[in-house]
DNA sequence: ATCATACTATGATTCAAATCACAGTAATAA
DNA sequence: TTATTACTGTGATTTGAATCATAGTATGAT
């Protein structure tokens, strides 16, 4: 199984920055050891407070990972896509996951055992290198992020998240960055702390001078990148 | 040099976690590797932008990592204690630091040059582990806090904060925890978004309702620990 | 193309933390 | 012990985001 070049070129080892170091054969089977499956939109993968069996690595596709607080608020830490992975931590430690995942699209995975995994990680140590320089990433953002909320103002984080967004999900065109929003307004609030309201008015100043454009619900023109410094 | 008894214990070997799989012959080993220094208070250990050299293990004594911003704020991300390490960053990547380090006292650290720490992390494979699972440590703590500063009430962070520290700094006393504030009150403030005044204004509240007591203003006892959930 | 549903915008009001200002207190060094 | 400095507490005021309320718009399914 798995061994056509459709599904090669469809499985998750090609494009996963934890295994570029290895090469074609040892790719090859590592295909072996993985299991597929696909999500639709708003559907659940993980549950916070679930125990996590395996390493998760999104093929295609996108998700968010969020908690939900007692009061009805939901605080979204990431969202993930293509080569992105979570459910390491149930790797060296035996914990439940600390928070939820949710598909923000049609979204593949692909699944390596918690066993197989390890395995893995003695054979190639430098898959540990190559997840630890990931943790170390993880780590910044996270890190950024506190700065945002606890120093910055209610502007500022606007600004950040849209520069963000424009990195990650955004195509330069002759207007401008095009951003393909992969969050409501509502999502958006619940990423940088907010309410629904506050993003909205801000974005709308925003269009007011000009930096920005909305094109429907799903869309942002920056027209003018520096202004958000 | 370093292999009298006295050195040896007060050296950082021994009672650090990411040291903790290994023998008593490697550990003696690995004391070789290592220089100490010690900083007092205020001393800055490191500054944000500057490359680093080595893994920094702290031996004695507590520090914080805060970032600065443009217009004087300040965030502080962590509070590292005997037996934390940073600087990690820089063996995988090389990076400046993101984060400044300040002793919050007098403080003993020690350090392992980039390279010796490599050779150590090729040799035993289980310091790597070890490390992966500090850093899935660390983000845990980051998305709480997070999400504490996205959408719980400023009484919530004050409470969460006073019960983090009283794990990490109190002692059980008849009357209830004592906690050795490892931070003033502004640096309470920086550590969780708020300012100075408000968490004076949320700690003479909790005070007046009788489920604190300050004592001078380097100490706290809590005396009702169940009124803080 | 129409409809149903989910999402968005925006005005009015409330509220709580930031800010400003200054007095009071604790900690440290001489 | 006293003096000096740094830290803390608290009142008055401002400010800006949350909340409440409702209308408007976009999107996707049929």
């Amino acid at each position: 199984m798995h061994h056509c070049e459709t599904c090669k070129n469809n499985v998750c080892t090609k494009r996963v920055p934890i295994f570029s170091l290895l090469n074609h054969d040892e790719l090859n089977k590592i295909i072996n050891l993985i299991n597929r499956k696909v999500y639709k939109r708003n559907e659940i993968i993980i549950l916070e407070g679930q125990y996590l069996k395996n390493l998760v690595i999104i093929n295609n596709g996108k998700v968010k990972a969020f908690k939900n607080t007692i009061d009805g608020k939901q605080q979204i830490l990431y969202i993930f896509s293509s080569g992105d992975f979570f459910g390491e931590k149930s790797l060296f430690m035996n914990e439940k996951a600390s928070y939820s995942i949710e598909a923000l699209e049609e979204t593949s995975i692909c699944m390596i055992g918690k066993k197989d995994f390890q395995n893995l990680l003695s054979q190639y140590p430098n898959i540990g290198l190559k997840i630890m320089e990931e943790l170390s990433k993880r780590i910044e953002r996270l890190e950024n992020a506190i700065e945002n909320m606890g120093t910055k103002s209610v502007d500022a984080r606007i600004y950040d998240v849209l520069l963000e967004f424009a990195k990650s999900y955004g195509t330069q065109e002759k207007e401008g960055i095009l951003i393909d929003l992969p969050l409501s307004r509502e999502g958006i609030a619940n990423y940088i702390g907010l309410t629904r309201e506050t993003v909205s008015r801000k974005l709308s100043n925003l269009q007011e001078e000009n930096i920005i454009k909305m094109i429907g619900n799903k869309k942002i023109l920056i027209k003018d990148k520096h202004k958000l410094f």
